[in-house]
DNA sequence: CCAGACGTTGTT
DNA sequence: GTCTGG
DNA sequence: CCAGACGTTGTT
DNA sequence: GTCTGG
């Protein structure tokens, strides 16, 4: 599970699919009209700010624990990923699980299915056309090169439902409006990292540009369905 | 108590 | 085969 | 995740 | 940061 999330998303959409929340400077965008996330990017993410509203932080994807001493490049673990079945245990992600919990809001994910002519790829939405908004935890490290302070998240995954095992064995854990304020706060704990719904999602086939990393972001093939 | 370690995901 | 870049 | 690169020696 | 070992 990876890849690019790509539609256009507004803060209107943002404002709309989280309603239980209030956020924090709408109208504010440092959002891309096409957004490509992938391993080490820098994301938007949803978290939990002063006063019980809604912040939306760039972050790296591909958390850095904050007990991490070695250079940014010594780093060298995929942590973009973290497992729910394990994510209280992992000395990696524990903290972060416990304090710093965020949401991660995409229109979309990728899946790739193997096919005699090569890799095709599935591009996953929600049927209703809103956004997505997949579970995340977060943390602070200081790179000791720099002394910069680099905020950096991860996405929880978790069983696949039947849908969405038609291509791969796990999923994101996507989070519905009513479950966002619980999940920000810490109320909630691993019990809410679900599969999601069996009719919460819909898939398309898509242009095999997909598979360049040096797609032009663009593009909207990249999300378009395919005869 | 202190010192020291701690690592993930996705593949086939 | 394996690592890097996106 | 996929695509694409991956290269030496000598020398100035 | 937080858990483990001694």
């Amino acid at each position: 599970m990876c890849g690019r999330f790509t539609r256009e998303w507004t803060w209107e959409q943002v404002h709309a699919f989280s309603q239980p929340l209030v956020l924090e400077h709408l109208g504010q965008s440092n959002l891309e009209p096409n957004y490509n996330v992938c391993p080490t990017n820098i994301i938007d993410t949803l978290v939990m700010g002063a006063h019980g509203k809604v912040r939306i932080v760039p972050m790296r994807w591909g958390l850095i624990p904050a007990w991490w001493k070695k250079t940014l490049k010594e780093f060298k673990l995929a942590t973009f990923n973290a497992r729910s079945e394990t994510v209280t245990e992992k000395a990696t992600f524990r903290s972060a699980f416990r304090r710093h919990r965020c949401i991660i809001p995409a229109s979309g994910y990728y899946e790739w299915e193997d096919t005699p002519s090569g890799k095709q790829p599935h591009y996953y939405t929600r049927r209703n056309g809103q956004l997505l908004g997949f579970a995340g935890i977060w943390d602070e490290w200081t790179d000791p090169e720099t002394g910069e302070i680099i905020k950096s998240c991860a996405m929880l995954i978790t069983e696949p439902s039947k849908f969405a095992a038609r291509y791969h064995d796990r999923m994101p854990v996507i989070l519905e409006p009513s479950q966002f304020e619980d999940w920000l706060t810490a109320k909630s704990g691993i019990e809410v990292l679900q599969p999601a719904a069996e009719e919460v999602l819909q898939e398309h086939a898509v242009s095999r540009r997909v598979n360049s990393s040096r797609a032009d972001r663009n593009d909207h093939a990249l999300i378009e369905k395919i005869a």
